[in-house]
DNA sequence: AATCTTTATCGTAATATTGCAATCTAATTA
DNA sequence: TAATTAGATTGCAATATTACGATAAAGATT
């Protein structure tokens, strides 16, 4: 006990999870908001923007990595990270649907 | 340590976090699928769906409530749950706002 | 080559989450 | 009112996450 029993959901629903579970914690909203703020995508000095240690900003960006939320290349010495608009769109794709879908339904409750 | 340090980000960020967090787990999203599956909102065969105990998902629909995306009346002896579109949509306009910011850009790198 | 800079990784402590059996509460029915 | 039903709560074990100091790795600079 302790760990997500994933086999018991879809494909589907876990990647929609993964997705939404990556965003949340307000250090990774802070470095996607960040990320959009700066016009080309920045290197390094997300750990300056937040209030964070380096090794912690390091470990967020690792799980926005590992969502396929940003992606990073190597530019000499440091990484130039950037949002990946792929999984952004999903998720965002996805709570369209879910909106749009609730309001097609004549609601009756709540 | 080992929690978050909500203190370090915007009330917004922290809210956002808050909603995607809720959406970080495959049995809540199939909560909310379920929940926009069947046209009226339903009542307590969750359980039933989910391959869950009746506490865990319990737990789930608690954690689902406290973010407000979903609200439950008491109805008789059972407790009629539905999406609340509010928050929901909420999320989905922070998403879309992302996407479409990024668009706008001309992005030279990754 | 020695040093600096940038980022990742390791190790570890503190805390949170997940899941469930057992139990409790409150409305419902017999 | 006793039994039933629906759901929440409690308590606990297993696991995951968050945070950071120390350190490692690798390119850049001197």
């Amino acid at each position: 006990m302790g760990a997500t029993k994933t086999e018991h959901f879809t494909d589907y629903q876990n990647h929609i999870a993964i997705l939404a579970k990556a965003l949340g914690h307000p250090a990774r909203i802070a470095i996607i908001e960040y990320l959009m703020k700066v016009d080309t995508c920045i290197c390094g000095d997300i750990v300056n923007e937040l209030t964070l240690a380096q090794p912690t900003v390091s470990q967020h960006l690792k799980e926005l990595k590992n969502a396929e939320l940003i992606k990073g290349s190597i530019e000499g010495n440091a990484i130039c990270y950037c949002i990946d608009e792929k999984s952004l769109s999903k998720l965002q794709t996805y709570l369209a649907n879910i909106s749009e879908n609730l309001e097609k339904k004549k609601r009756n409750c709540c």
